[in-house]
DNA sequence: CTGAAAGCGCTTACAG
DNA sequence: CTGAAAGCGCTTACAG
């Protein structure tokens, strides 16, 4: 009992197990990991001691020897946002399954980002694979991504070169405000984000199908009807604050998420309105809240892109080299927050 | 131009920075992490090039050197619920801000949250420390993590031996209560989770609130008051259409989250009732939505939690022994889904 | 089917 | 202040 339970403490080596199975590391190694050449019984003798030892390989030292990390990188633009939650959720479903470790990142400020990309050569040491959620890559970032080793799968948009998954925004916003159109709407006001500098499609796309589902029905997309709400809770509330006392104000709203428009329908509110006998609003998401607070809206499957994306990866890595776009399809909801064009409470 | 485009892609080592510098890799090393013993002249050149090659130690060949991974892990028994969420949010910051990457483990079911318990020899040689959200930990378990070479932190629940990040779920829920009887309520639901096997202390501590100021004010915790909704929003809506059903209904209801209270709320409704008219329900988070719903409820700073247990390992791997336990304020949010006993719209 | 040896890319005493 | 050498714990050709 003098310097034994350090001993025993320190978790067992391949060595450990090569000795107490009497057969070399090579053989261990080989046993293990299921490779073939190895006689059934030295298999079994050495799945005996690994388990009696409670051995596993170092991950480090294995990527080290043979370069696979087994775990996978995935990056957000922001934590703690429902959407991004539920993605990361799905993902972690497809990760876990497959056995692979999951390494968060989230690119929250310009600096992170930067970094983050500056960093793609650590990176590839670390990860076999990475999942990118909304992040806008200009030509040069996408040349340097599709000539990486690391394999890259996007959620949200849609690049040459690499697998992605996303929902077709425009058609989606199209439904949406139709539907608006259809109950009698004429003044269509859309609460989005600022165009940013690079094509991030998701907010562009979803404004594309505002503008020619109003154009399709002579009406004019006036830019008085545009506010931008940056995603969050509040910036809904200002967008909505600032379409209500602007020159034309809308008898309905597009808004782009779910949280935005929840932020709008109490900007309404608070300005002495009704919804949606005064102003419809409609979002986009499904929110696990939307059902109480019983906002119409675009439901798009969050976790399932999530999902969906991380199998994608998970298959490259495999070795798949196929770059498959994977549209996933979008609902209206209806609900109680959209209404006839000067309808009366029910 | 025959085999050296491969060449180009592949990323430089060490020992190139060696010798582009002319000086050793044992130099190299230490320059680069700061390490003193090296000649100020000697380190700028080493830096430079080192630049120029876009050189980063490769993190999996440091480890097994030198035994530090410079990443944490984090696990949380589910990914994609509003408070687990910000709770990883502020822990990340902590985590950026000191340069560790975060390794991602959601325990949802049983048999992940065993398996993980179980490789908890491969964790530790992954990870420099482990963050432990609401992971209720059997006196065994907690014998194994207070044993381990790893440093660990827990948010939620309180154990001996490390340090613990928690609110006073029991004063909070007092506190809540305590608003419901001032406002003149004699009969006063409970929604939590049903007891586990394990003594996880929140919602163990937050009906013990209740009971308590129910008791001090000469009230019975009846049985029929009490529900559980699991935490989740449609959780919350089944408990509170149980308790509405039941012999005894209760006039006011202390829910304990936001997400089950919204529920809650939308049941009261569908019922034909009014809140807080008719009955009155106060939550627990201060959900980013409550405030737009205009939901009662109890504030606790979730992102906070995060943020401070994310410090407090960042500080146990740097070598910081003492175990503090840091207890979060919560404080009482007064909106519009509690009122008065019998009391009118206003 | 199995083993001895080299090597993955670093860091750490140890000498100087 | 600097370098040569050993070693971290694996995996991978290569022989046999």
């Amino acid at each position: 009992m003098s310097d034994t339970p350090a001993q025993l403490d320190r978790s067992a080596t391949i060595e450990d197990v090569a000795s107490q199975a009497s057969v070399s590391m090579a053989t261990v190694s080989r046993a293990l990991r299921g490779l073939p050449n190895v006689a059934p019984d030295t298999r079994l003798k050495v799945l005996e001691v690994a388990k009696k030892l409670n051995y596993r390989a170092d991950p480090h030292a294995s990527r080290l020897a043979a370069g696979k990390t087994f775990s996978v990188g995935m990056a957000v633009p922001q934590l703690g946002r429902w959407y991004f939650s539920q993605v990361i959720s799905g993902a972690r479903d497809a990760f876990a399954a497959a056995g692979y470790d999951l390494l968060l990142f989230a690119l929250g400020s310009g600096a992170e980002r930067a970094r983050f990309i500056h960093e793609w050569a650590v990176l590839e040491k670390r990860v076999d694979g990475l999942l990118l959620v909304d992040l806008r890559l200009d030509p040069d970032e996408l040349e340097a991504v599709r000539t990486a080793r690391t394999k890259v799968v996007s959620v949200g948009d849609q690049y040459e070169g690499f697998p992605s998954v996303t929902v077709d925004n425009k058609a989606a916003a199209s439904v949406a405000v139709r539907h608006l159109i259809n109950l009698g709407h004429e003044t269509i006001g859309y609460i989005g984000d600022g165009p940013g500098p690079l094509p991030f499609s998701v907010p562009n796309d979803r404004r594309a199908g505002w503008e020619q589902a109003l154009r399709e029905a002579n009406l004019v997309p006036l830019a008085d009807l545009e506010a931008s709400g940056g995603f969050t809770v509040e910036g809904g509330h200002r967008a909505m604050t600032q379409l209500l006392t602007a020159r034309t104000r809308p008898t309905a709203v597009f808004v782009c998420s779910d949280e935005m428009a929840m932020g709008a329908v109490k900007a309404v509110r608070e300005h002495g309105l009704r919804v949606p006998q005064d102003i419809s609003v409609i979002g986009f998401d499904d929110h696990d809240l939307s059902e109480i607070i019983d906002l119409t809206t675009i439901r798009q499957p969050v976790v399932d892109s999530g999902r969906v994306a991380g199998q994608l990866l998970i298959d490259a890595i495999a070795g798949d080299t196929s770059a498959p776009h994977h549209v996933l399809p979008t609902e209206l909801v209806l609900r109680k927050t959209t209404g006839p064009y000067g309808g009366r409470a029910d």
